[in-house]
DNA sequence: TCAGCTGACACATTTGAACTGA
DNA sequence: ATCAGTTCAAATGTGTCAGCTG
């Protein structure tokens, strides 16, 4: 089973930098069908250099359901961002991303479920440092660390769901905590990032039937992870944009007007009372998406790239092995089809309780293989389940919605 | 010396509980 | 008893800045 769609996943994982390994791994389990997979388009490489070419204009399907489509929403400000080279805060407690990945969705199968993730990967291999007016390359990248993916929380919800609105991951927070507990996004500082976007048909993340999966990426929604922003043009778009930063715009108490006179009147003595009104006029800020509650946004169809058409791949409906195996056994996914625990076919499948489970910590961390691509085949017995069923901060014994997995801190193998 | 990181800070927004009235 | 709308406080998300670290 699955060996020919392998040699998709291979395809795919061979394009240099923006690798896929740990997803692919991760997706080859869950992908099933015993039908013949064409190969993935490879990738082309991204711009070595943010801000300096204009981007592709749509996304790029690395695998695909029949006939799914992504379109990124928020394409507009995306691109407004990425003109100037789009940097992304992380920090040790989690940061989210701002501009957030907005999508919608078309070509589901209303009736079916699916699931939504989202995960980071490094673009190129190196290091970047800002000089002055622009990021350069400067030496080697940090080793990679464990990846994780964000598991939307409507996860799972009917196709119809999916496409009833835009799907939001504003919830998504990058942090550089390799030890962070959160489930957050791990990423280095100072390293080029591509956010990337699965659609995963399955009943539920546990389920026993997982069908087809798509990747999209989308090329101007790479940036450069930062502790602090480096470009000062970057942080005027966030302030612009962002509503949380109104605080800072130029008739806000905390623009840098204020700020300054704040720091004379603390040096001359108390601060008296302020007297000015603030505040009261809301600036005209940029689309934002990031601050909206849940994923119910108010789409704008002349910002929305044109849906990019999923190269058709097979996907048998809820014929192939099930996430909760993968969940149970990762390893057996690795390379080793044989591992593969049995399908129960008694399983049942939670009905659609309509409402998506509370935000939770659950997290999924990949190991990439060793050099980066592939996986070594897993000796029998590998165990993942106590991770889980251990993992301190997570509430659920799988990973839930709205949360992340992680399929292990530690190599698995 | 310096680039990068951290934590405290002030402010804005979001969220959810408590309350009110129909 | 139920529901919708309002109010308010706590929680959370922002960028800035001073100080720390390697």
């Amino acid at each position: 089973m699955g060996s020919v769609l392998c040699c998709g996943l291979v395809e795919v994982s061979s394009v240099p930098y923006l690798d896929t390994p740990k997803l692919d791994c991760f997706l080859s389990g869950i992908e099933a069908g015993p039908r013949t997979l064409a190969a993935a388009p490879p990738l082309p490489l991204l711009p070595p250099t943010l801000g300096t070419e204009p981007a592709p204009p749509a996304a790029e399907a690395l695998h695909s359901l029949p006939g799914v489509s992504l379109s990124l929403e928020n394409q507009e400000l995306w691109k407004e961002f990425n003109a100037v080279g789009t940097e992304m805060i992380i920090t040790k407690a989690g940061r989210r991303m701002f501009p957030a990945c907005r999508v919608s969705v078309t070509g589901l199968d209303p009736e079916a479920r699916y699931l939504f993730l989202l995960d980071v990967v490094p673009v190129d291999g190196a290091r970047y440092r800002w000089q002055g007016r622009r990021w350069e390359p400067s030496g080697k990248a940090e080793p990679r660390l464990p990846d994780r993916v964000y598991i939307h929380p409507d996860s799972p919800a009917t196709g119809a769901h999916w496409m009833r609105q835009p799907v939001s991951f504003h919830r998504v927070k990058l942090t550089n905590s390799t030890l962070d507990p959160h489930g957050h996004l791990i990423l280095h500082s100072m390293h080029k990032y591509q956010p990337r976007i699965h659609l995963v048909r399955a009943a539920q993340l546990c389920s026993q039937h997982w069908g087809g999966v798509a990747s999209f990426r989308f090329p101007e929604t790479t940036f450069i992870s930062v502790t602090a922003y480096q470009n000062p043009r970057i942080t005027q778009l966030k302030i612009a944009a962002n509503p949380f930063a109104k605080g800072f715009r130029e008739n806000g108490r905390n623009c840098k007007r204020e700020r300054d006179a704040r720091v004379k009147r603390k040096l001359r003595g108390p601060e008296p009372v302020a007297t000015e009104a603030y505040g009261s006029g809301d600036t005209p800020g940029g689309p934002c998406d990031s601050t909206l509650g849940g994923d119910v946004h108010e789409s704008d169809p002349e910002q929305s790239s044109a849906p990019q058409e999923a190269v058709p791949a097979p996907a048998p409906p809820c014929g192939g092995p099930s996430a909760e195996a993968y969940l149970l056994h990762p390893a057996a996914f690795h390379g080793a089809p044989n591992h593969l625990p049995t399908r129960n076919p008694t399983f049942p499948e939670a009905p659609d309780s309509g409402r998506p489970a509370p935000y939770s910590a659950a997290f999924l961390e990949l190991q990439p293989g060793p050099g980066g691509s592939g996986y070594p085949a897993a000796p029998p017995g590998a165990s993942f389940a106590p991770h889980f069923l251990q993992g301190g901060p997570f509430p659920l014994p799988y990973p839930g919605p709205g949360g992340y997995l992680d399929v292990g801190s530690k190599p698995m193998y």
